[in-house]
DNA sequence: GATGAATGAGCATTCATTCAT
DNA sequence: CATGAATGAATGCTCATTCAT
């Protein structure tokens, strides 16, 4: 078979497996589970990925670049401080939606688990991502239109609650709309990230 | 042997499961290990729990119920309604800071590993807490203190920054003191939670 | 406690020990089956009886001893050949109907799981009992009542009906009622080894 | 490998199960054992048979339906209804003979034991068994030139001396040689079973 | 490229038995 | 005599991976 059919069967295989990984976890899912889903044999897997490992560290990286693209992409598509914060947090809540299995695998995927395999693309994936962002965010802080946090916590209010939000959604419990949820986390991320100086202490 | 030798076996055992748990993740972690740090052989260990998976099932109920007391008490000694949710976020933190090992076992078990082996337990106290606190909530948002925000948004906010914070933290790897973070993740929940109506539309 | 209440303790352990061999097989009760039915402690269990097999042989001996004795006493109260020979069907089954419990472990029971424990004992009791009953056979032989039959056949055409239709009685499955199976498998035997001769050959 | 050398390294492995079935019974066996007879490998075993269980169904479907067919065939080959019932516990005992292993494996197997692997199968073979043999008994019953008897006790009295004696014979303890065994037992069923009414009732 | 039989280290769990209290 | 915690060798079984065809 020519290219092209090889390059299907690795995408059946990859499907299965995150298939796999998103129901039942990354240890629990058997080579086995993967190759019955895959309608595909032992060796034809093997003859395509080095190891199981392999497998989560190609969908752990496809997630994690496809997640970030989308979200810096809507960040630096406005200019307004408020819509890049708004979208960014709408982009992320999107991007699980279109991407549930995926979303679901990386929120259960331990980091440590596979690193190897991807540990050096991975870096690179992250520090482009940042490195990205981090322009849009230093003028606006500096412009005294965003408060000045440090990255820990400015993530933290950016995908914190969008992620916890998520992980319901992802397990389809949540007891609000998407839209609804969208606007309203936008506006808790906006809300706590604006800077309306002069800043009363918190009255302790 | 009595009863007081018996129980703190059980104690050993758990707590040589939580840091292996903890450690490598249940998964990963097999029996051997929890004996060997025990210091107990297979069949006491045997004799004390039924499986691997109540061990784990042990543990998530005592952090998970530990957790949401700590929460709940930082809750309900506090009148003012700043205060209160400054304070709720603050002992989530600090129950993580107190309970690093506890934190990062919650925050990868997966809850379908083990629920048969206390569903019943675990949907009780989660009930209760939330039904204690719902009260306090409740009243504060038909006052117009607080946003009137469905459950998933009100967790989210309330949660989810802390919650993406303690993850780093765990792992040792956060960028800021503690107490930093705690005034910092405190504000952010404050700030997206309270009412100041009117409320202008986001200016979109 | 006297020695009255140790005796039932030891009966109490045996009876549980019994319900659980014919119901389960020797091979799959684990002394905790035993302990859990006997309400006794391990210990107390380990107090009483040496080991395992040692609860299996006494059992053995105990089946096998009163069963030959009920055998035995029904063939020797009869003078009568026919007589004899009916009696000592029906009070097998006669036997097995009144210990089905023991007449189940007896069947499945593997002589050699245990031997080791009472091989002397069993011995001796066997070679009593067909020494007791060789000379009424012996005897009647050599009149020309009863064939002369080797040993083996003999115990064959004896037992063999009676016991293949024990099996399914202890089972509880047979479909016709005890009193016709004792005569007609007493009638079966006494066909097949009264004399009547010249007896003529197979008609091959 | 084909088709062909996977089918023989079943057998192999179905055949060093029964050895040590036979030999040391099902309980006692471990796949340790049977693994090492068969010069094969653990996972090459749980390859091909998917637990411990399914290797004493299997071959104790083999064996069921071996021994049955032998005994039919037997049994329909003759016209002389003297002859069918002598060649029926004949073939009983040559098949005894011919297949030691599988027949003190059957004569100790539990048939609960696994029951579920097997059931209906089993069930099946029973049954066609028994209804092909029934018209050859239902006729000669009919004609009177049977004894008119249930099922069960035709049966005990068929079989129950041949597997009395076979039992010993299978433990290489009889004290008489085959041929001897074949022709007294099929007296004995003969005797037993033809019809010479009027019958006299047992004189009591 | 595809197939599936083979491998064997590793794992959770069982269970008869011992022994301190 | 009673109790039940402790022991650890043994067992059935899993599963990622290899490799001959």
């Amino acid at each position: 078979m020519g290219r092209k059919a090889s390059e299907q069967r690795q995408r059946e295989i990859l499907e299965a497996a995150l298939e796999c990984f998103s129901t039942k976890g990354f240890g629990a899912s058997t080579m086995a589970d993967i190759r019955a889903r895959a309608g595909a044999s032992t060796g034809s897997i093997y003859h395509h990925f080095k190891c199981k490992e392999q497998l989560a560290a190609e969908l752990y990286l496809e997630g994690v670049r496809s997640m970030q693209q989308q979200g810096l992409a809507a960040l630096l598509r406005n200019e307004s401080t408020e819509r890049g914060i708004r979208a960014l947090v709408e982009a992320y809540l999107d991007w699980v939606n279109d991407h549930r299995a995926l979303a679901a695998f990386l929120f259960t995927m331990r980091h440590a688990d596979f690193m190897d395999a991807v540990e050096a693309d991975l870096d690179r994936i992250q520090r482009e991502a940042i490195e990205a962002a981090a322009d849009w965010f230093r003028a606006r802080m500096v412009s005294g239109e965003l408060r000045n946090l440090a990255p820990d916590i400015l993530r933290a209010i950016l995908y914190g609650p969008a992620a916890h939000f998520a992980q319901r959604w992802a397990n389809a419990r949540a007891d609000v709309p998407l839209d609804t949820a969208k606007q309203l986390l936008g506006s808790a991320a906006w809300d706590a990230l604006k800077d309306l100086r002069p800043r009363p202490a918190p009255t302790h």
